[in-house]
DNA sequence: GTGGTCTAGACCACG
DNA sequence: GTGGTCTAGACCACT
């Protein structure tokens, strides 16, 4: 697994976790339909709490990342299911004030949108080593 | 004054008053060298306590936006100033699980460019108006 | 604990805490990755408000001295990140007062720089002591 | 007049004004004998409170740096006196958290003996060029 | 049980 | 009157 907790780190363990699975799915490593550990594994794995694990698969579910089967396996929703939750308002509510701040230290629009490149071509270039 | 506080929502109301005073400055309604109402007086205005208030100074102040003047109290700092804070590495990092998310749900590049120039768009249309 | 308070001291609580760890640090009392006691425990220890204590760890994880550990609460830095803030030039800063007044009471750069060397000796004969 | 105030800075004006004018002695800026402006004009210079420089010169003159003549102007004490004030212990005390933080930081011995010096050349180049 | 946040009231240093 | 410091008591998120 390629996922790594950060404890010193000021986000959340379930907030890391949630994240990185999320980039996991957007670059191509985490596939549509794929199945995830069980908490308790993934809870091993990482030396993490049993809750930890149960409340980042909760909230991926509620976000739509993450379907849970009736086996009890946790799996990657499809990718239509997914777009079912986007919300570009939402989106953009989200970059604001990171932009803002951005703006203000001298970053203008050529260079975040660089940076928007940037973080895509890490999706894809992800997806096509695989 | 244009800040306003959310008190049903999940973000702090330290984060809340952070964000958009930030954003004041992106958008040019708080331009350099001017100064924001005291801590005493914008608490009251709020109707929040003066140490939430002080502690988003604080914040502020550490992150370069904001500087105590021993006779303004405290202003907008210098342009110049803001831009030593910048980081292009730390901005990547906050946009990293944003656009990931936005990437799964069917959000490409072109549209995330468009969300950025709409953004900065919005800073610019603030500062004409003034 | 080593650390102790003297409350009619002019020098604010917290600063002479945030003090007091350094030294702890610098003289090897207070190893890398070793974890200091909570906030509210050492509040009790010492007699002053958690608030304060609260201050003075929020102080040193800006300065890069401790960082909180999801699990093994508040604990020393490593030293490689520590040295990622240092300056020399604002070191410099620091003393320059302290030198301008030692020069003028005749202190020489001779006296000055045995002075460095006993401080130096005191912290390694401390950690030669543990 | 060489003094300078910086009213954004988190030191006092008092102090700043106390260290300059401790800095010009150390360097020869301000000789033994030599008198200062009036508190009043001082202040007008500065564009600060008359209580303010008060304040400063009072300190200095506590601290041994300065005496109060008769005729009420305020005159560089000379060495002899100023060598009476000398403490190293005192000294020591005020180094002690600098180089606590220094070494935690990777400065040793060497550096900041480097330092010292580079202050002192600092006062002696000053003495020259007058 | 930990740190983080918010509120409240008090005193002080500074200018 | 300003910000800075300290104390006190409360609730919450995280693990």
């Amino acid at each position: 697994m390629f996922l790594k907790i950060q404890f010193e780190n000021d986000m959340p363990i379930y907030e890391q976790l949630r994240n990185q699975i999320v980039q996991g799915i957007a670059s191509g490593q985490l596939k549509e339909g794929e199945n995830l550990p069980s908490v308790r594994q993934l809870a091993a794995d990482l030396g993490i709490n049993l809750h930890t694990v149960n409340k980042t698969y909760n909230l991926l579910k509620n976000e739509g990342f993450l379907v849970v089967h009736r086996r009890k396996n946790v799996i990657v929703n499809s990718c239509e299911k997914m777009h079912k939750y986007r919300s570009l308002t939402k989106i953009k509510e989200q970059l604001y004030p990171i932009l803002a701040a951005a703006s203000c230290r001298g970053a203008d629009r050529q260079k975040l949108t660089e940076l928007v490149h940037d973080i895509y071509n890490d999706f894809e270039t992800n997806k096509e080593n695989i």
